[in-house]
This record gives structure tokens, sequence and C-alpha cells, in this order.
DNA sequence: TTGATAGGCAAGCGAGCACTTGCCTATCCT
DNA sequence: AGGATAGGCAAGTGCTCGCTTGCCTATCAA
């Protein structure tokens, strides 16, 4: 399991959220294309690198998984990880003590 | 309801995210009972101060609640804003397109 | 092979954040 | 009143993080 810190500290960026919107709509986008779109349609004066960056720390934290095809890299998003934030506290387990997992 | 980037900023904390598993084991603590319990519990070697503001922060999030009585400020949990996490990636709506809410 | 496309690596900079330090206010008890 | 307890405010500091800049590698098409 990633650990929390890097599941939560990706999410703390209101860039990689929008950078996730877009991946729930449409999955399997190259690098480029997030670019563009994040250009286009929400007025994000951001680099190329910027955006490589950002899907780095969302792949760390397990938030967005990847595909290489020749020389394109297919990223796709994976909310599996977004389920032990609600485990985490709205299902206070009574049969036993609390482990901090940070 | 609180803006997203307060909420996904207070949990990218370790500390406060500690807090909130303290407060989810017992609610309505003050705020010396909390820095005692993360200093022994959790090996925390915090100042008071520190934990003030993260509760600061984690009240703007929404995360947790506050009432006065007397000299006393006692903290209470609330996880109503983590749903807005789940429902923004775990649930696609298939009527109409996102809104970016960051 | 040459150029274009898709992506990666690394150093540097500026803003934001966590934390400390010092002092102040409010409430309660004797 | 006076001390003790519970908490608040604000300035300063060091580190992290987002972003840029510059250059490099890999794949594909002509």
């Amino acid at each position: 399991m990633v650990v929390a810190d890097d599941l939560f500290k990706a999410l703390a960026d209101s860039t990689r959220r929008t950078i996730l919107d877009e991946l729930a709509e449409k999955s399997g986008q190259t690098l480029f294309e997030i670019c563009s779109r994040l250009s286009m349609k929400h007025q994000l004066g951001i680099s190329r690198q910027a955006i490589s960056q950002h899907l780095a720390v969302l792949e760390a934290a397990g938030l967005v998984e990847t595909r290489r095809e020749g020389r394109y890299k297919f990223h796709d998003l994976n909310t599996a990880p977004l389920r032990q934030i609600t485990e985490r506290w709205l299902v206070p387990d009574p049969s036993g003590p609390e482990k901090s997992t940070s």
C-alpha cells in the first residue's frame, strides 16, 4: 500500500486535483493531451515539465497508473487509494485502537 | 461548503491527521489534552502553539468544530467534509461534465 | 539520416508552510 | 487580590514544494 503521506500530499495541490478530474473524464491520456486540456479548458498557463512532475507525484501516490506504447505514455486514473481516507475516519473500528499510518 | 483547497491542505500534514485520529478516538478534547496525548502516545515533541495552529487549520477546513465552556475549548471531529473527496472521483456523474471546485 | 514528436533529468528560484519564541488575555480557585 | 490554568496573537526562521530553464534520450516519419 502506498503510504498515506504520499496520497495526501498528492491531493494537496489544486492542479493535481484538476488533472485527476481530467483523467476521470477521459482515461488514457498522454502528457501532451493533458497539457493542452489544462490550458484550454482550465486556463492554466503551466509548462509541460510542471505537469510531468505533477503526474509523477500522482503516480507515486498510486492515483495514476501508466503504460508505455512506443513513444506514447498513457495515464489512467486509479481511485482505489482514496478508499483509505474514508476508512480511516468515517468507519471507526470498534474492535481495536487506531494505527497511525502516517 | 468549505472550499476544497482548505480541506486537502488540512489533510496534507501528518500531525494534523494524527490529531484527527485522536479526536476520532475521543471526542471533545481540549488543546492541552490533545497536546499531552500527542507527546505521550505518538512521541511528538511539538509545542502547544503548533498544535493550536494545526487545530485552526482543521477548523477552517470544517474537519473540527469547537465549543467554548468557561476557559475550556472543546474540539469535536466532523468527518462530513471528507465525503466530497469520494464524491468527486469515485462517483463520476454521467449526466453532466465535471465542475472544478478547486 | 534528418527532422519532428513525446517524454525525461537536474539544477535553481521564489513562495508558502510548519514550527518556535515571546508576550498577552480570559477564566477559575483560594 | 493574586496566582494558576487554558488559550490566543504575531513576528521570525528554516525547510519544503511548485515551477521554470536548459539540455538530453527515445521513437517515428520523410
